[in-house]
DNA sequence: CTTCAATTTGACCATTTGGTCAAATTTCGA
DNA sequence: TCGAAATTTGACCAAATGGTCAAATTGAAG
C-alpha cells in the first residue's frame, strides 16, 4: 500500500471533487442568504438565487433539493456563528469586562454579518417555523448557562441582582438592530449605517449605559 | 330646507352606508394585518387574508384595490400610533419621569398591539420599500424633536450627555423586541411571553437599567 | 485512452397567486 | 314603491414559482 493511497484514503473527504463541490455550496449559500435577506422565506425565488449564484437554476436545485433547505441551512450558520461568541461568557471573568467585550463582539458581528443576521431576524419574526428546534435546545442550554453565569457573580458579591434572561433579551435586541434595521438607524442618524463608526459608537453608549445601570465601572481598556 | 337635510349635508360623512364601509375596512385591515405578521408580505396571500375576515376574495378587492394598499395601511396605522406616544415626551417633564413613562407606554404598545408591530418589523427588515417616505419625513421629525429635548435637558444640567439617537435606538429595540420576537422571548426566559407579567419585569428592569445608566434616580411611582 | 459517476442545463409542468369582470343582489333616498 | 348606486360573489386568467427530468458534458481513476 502506497503513502498516497493511505492519504487518500483517510475519512475526511479531500477529493478534489468534494473540494469543488463545498467550493460551490457556498457560493449558492451566500446568493441564498442575499436573496432571503432582501425578499423573506416566500419572497425569495429560486431563480433570484440562481441569478444571483450565476448558475442555472436546475443546477441549484442539483446542490440543494429544496428552498426550505437551504434556507435551514443559512439560519443554522449564523445561530452557530453567536453561539460561538456566546461562550465566551465566563463567570472566571470580571463582570464589566465580560460584558463591555460581549456587547462590542455582538456588534461586530452585526457589522460584519448583516445579512443572515437579517435572514434570521425574518425567521423569529414568523415564529421560528424551520429553526424553532435548535432555538428550544442550543440557544436554551447557552441561556441557562449564562444566567448561572450572572447567579454566580451576584453570590459572589461582584454584580448587583439583575435578571440575565431578560438582561440578554434587551442586550439581543439593542445588538442586532444594527443590522436588522438599518433603514431605521439611517432614518435616525441622518447617516449612512453600515459605516464602521455608527457601530462603534453604538457599542460605547451601550456599554457605557448597561455598565452603569448595573452599577459597574466602565472598564478603560 | 330641512334640518335633517342641513344635518345629512355636512361635509364629514355619516351616512350608513359610509359607517357599514369603515366598519368592513377596519374588519379587512384586521384580517390583513394578522395574515401580513404571519407570513410577510410575499408570503401573505389575498385568499388567505379573505378566509381570516370571512369574505369572499372579491369582495376584500372591492374595498382594498391592491394588496400593496392593503399593507400600506396596516404599516401607517401602527406608526402613527407609535410618533403619537412619542408626542408626549417634551421638555418641561422631569428626565427620569418623561424617559420611565415612555419606556413603560412604548412596551405597553407592544403588548397590546404585537400583530402590526411585527408587520412593521417586517417592513423594516427588508428596507422599508413600502414606507420609506413616512420614515423620511414623520418619523425624522419627531426624531429631531425628541433630541432637541434631549439638548435642552443637557443644557439645564438635568441629565448626562447622551447622544439621544444611539438611545432611540438602542430603546425602540429593546421595546419592540417583546412583541416582535415573541419566540425568543419564549426560549429565553422559558415561558410563554404575551403574558402581562413579561412585559411588566421587562418595562421595569429595562427601565432601571437605562435610567441609572443615565446617571438618573429612578422615580417611586 | 476508457469508463463511469458526478455535474450541468434547457425544457417542461402542476400549482398558486394577484387581480378582473360581469352578473346578481342589496340598500338607501326620494 | 321604485330606481339608481353600492355591494357581493363565483368564475376566470395570465404570470410566476418550486421542482423534475432526461439528455449532454466533464473529469478523475485505472
Amino acid at each position: 500500500m502506497s503513502p498516497e493511497t493511505q492519504i487518500e484514503n483517510r475519512p475526511t473527504k479531500r477529493g478534489p471533487r468534494h473540494v469543488a463541490r463545498q467550493a460551490m455550496e457556498e457560493r449558492i449559500l451566500d446568493a441564498a442568504a442575499w436573496v432571503f435577506s432582501q425578499s423573506g422565506y416566500d419572497g425569495a425565488t429560486m431563480a433570484e438565487i440562481a441569478i444571483k449564484a450565476d448558475l442555472p437554476k436546475a443546477n441549484v436545485h442539483y446542490y440543494f433539493k429544496s428552498k426550505a433547505g437551504l434556507y435551514s441551512t443559512v439560519l443554522s450558520k449564523i445561530l452557530a456563528t453567536w453561539l460561538d461568541q456566546m461562550n465566551a461568557f465566563t463567570a472566571d471573568q470580571d463582570p464589566a469586562m465580560a460584558l463591555k467585550r460581549y456587547i462590542h463582539g455582538k456588534i461586530e458581528l452585526s457589522r460584519v454579518y448583516p445579512i443572515p443576521s437579517r435572514v434570521f431576524a425574518n425567521e423569529l419574526l414568523h415564529g421560528a417555523p424551520f429553526i424553532d428546534r435548535e432555538l428550544a435546545t442550543d440557544l436554551r442550554d447557552e441561556v441557562d448557562r449564562i444566567a448561572e453565569v450572572f447567579k454566580t457573580w451576584k453570590e459572589r458579591g461582584r454584580i448587583r441582582p439583575v435578571d440575565a434572561r431578560h438582561l440578554l433579551i434587551t442586550l439581543w435586541a439593542a445588538t442586532q438592530t444594527y443590522a436588522d434595521f438599518e433603514v431605521q438607524v439611517d432614518t435616525v442618524l441622518r447617516a449612512k449605517a453600515g459605516e464602521k463608526a455608527v457601530f462603534q459608537a453604538g457599542a460605547e453608549q451601550l456599554t457605557e449605559i448597561v455598565l452603569r445601570g448595573l452599577g459597574l465601572e466602565v472598564p478603560r481598556e
